[in-house]
DNA sequence: AAAAGAACCAACCGCATCTGA
DNA sequence: TTCAGATGCGGTTGGTTCTTT
């Protein structure tokens, strides 16, 4: 038990590691392996202690390390291992052969943290951040001031808009407990196999979203009242359709949805279309999948909040799932595949059982 | 051209876990 | 079963390089 007392010892050199040094330890494990570390500076004749001698060995002398920048493949990698793994860089780096879990750790932290921030994402859980609630209080205020400003209601009008508005915000917060992630220290663990409702919940919570990011866009936006109002209640209905609160008391936790590959020239995420497929009822058939349908061009703050496309970490093929049974989402997208997994993907997935 | 700030990344630190006596 | 040493891992630091002003 306990730390390693060799790191304390003094006399012992620190810092940057001169090529004569590498050099020793080089020739010394390529002809006696490196057996024990502790032993190891002593018998290659390097004032270091094991440790330093261990680290530099394993994040940058090895000779089976793969140097130069990461590729798309190994971006997207390490993005679906994260959501399923955390911060487990060892066992990330064991699906990325030639790099070290230090080299991604630094590589997640200096870009692929920063891409998902900019892109709206929270790094850890993976999911859409939540921040726009904190600020809906403060648009609602911006505009009920802007109506009384620009126009003399009565009182039953205001009466009536601060009861939608009411009705808006318990539903609100549902939606926010349904998006918060079970823990705040671990990602979501994509491994719980979905239920039906999950996915139909996080399908509703992107739907959501979307209605949100378009409530945004017309209060600024408002050329007089009629307008506003009738967005409102355009608003306010697809909340009232979108929430199953009859549902309520089965929900759990959604299924997350993965990241998505960024537009590396735009840095920015771009999809042409995107269709989540759920099960659900649909207007024509209570039988067939249930589709949402979103597009954007753009990351405005009135693009439709997208659930982007996932790679198999373990194949690095796009999915494409298909699955009817109510256990997958899938879309056709720009990028040719997007989708949750689904639960007997995950079952037969030899990481799963790993992670389990 | 110089200074400031940002980005990058090798290396360190300390805790957790493993291993063997 | 306990305990000490050895090793592994993840967070953090700080020096270097690159970019912007």
């Amino acid at each position: 038990m306990g730390r390693s007392p060799c790191c304390d010892e003094s006399g012992l050199k620190k810092g940057p590691w001169t090529p004569e040094e590498d050099q020793k330890l080089v020739k010394y494990i390529q002809e006696h392996g490196h057996g024990s570390w502790r032993a190891l500076p002593t018998l290659a004749g390097l004032n270091r202690c094991g440790k330093s001698c261990r680290l530099r060995w394993t994040n940058y002398l090895r000779p089976d390390i793969k140097r130069g920048k990461f590729s798309q493949e190994e971006e997207q990698t390490i993005l679906n291992l994260h959501s399923l793994l955390g911060n487990k860089w060892s066992a990330i780096a064991t699906h990325l052969p030639g790099r070290t879990d230090n080299e991604i750790k630094n590589f997640w932290n200096t870009h692929l943290k920063k891409k998902l921030i900019q892109m709206g994402f929270d790094p850890m859980t993976h999911r859409p951040r939540t921040d726009i609630f904190s600020s809906l209080p403060h648009l609602i205020a911006l505009a009920n001031l802007k109506e009384l400003m620009d126009h003399q209601n009565s009182w039953e009008e205001q009466a009536l808009k601060l009861q939608s508005e009411a009705v808006q915000m318990v539903k609100l917060q549902h939606l926010q407990y349904l998006l918060q992630p079970t823990t705040t220290t671990s990602p979501q663990p994509i491994a719980m196999p979905p239920t039906t409702s999950n996915n139909i919940i996080d399908v509703e919570a992107l739907n959501l979203l979307n209605s949100l990011a378009s409530i945004e866009d017309n209060i600024h936006q408002i050329p007089n009242l009629s307008q506003f109002e009738t967005n409102n209640e355009r608003n306010i209905q697809t909340l009232n359709e979108s929430i199953p609160f009859a549902h309520l008391p089965e929900l759990e936790i959604p299924c997350s949805f993965l990241l998505s590959p960024l537009d590396s020239e735009n840095n920015m995420f771009q999809a042409s279309t995107m269709t989540l497929l759920s099960q659900g009822e649909n207007s024509n058939s209570p039988h067939s999948p249930r589709f949402l349908t979103a597009s954007s061009s753009s990351p405005t703050s009135s693009s439709p909040i997208i659930a982007p496309p996932l790679t198999d970490p373990m194949t690095m093929n796009h999915n494409s799932i298909n699955n009817n049974q109510g256990d997958a989402c899938s879309t056709s997208s720009s990028y040719g595949g997007v989708g949750v997994w689904p639960a007997d993907c995950l079952l037969e997935d030899p990481l799963f059982h790993e992670i389990a």
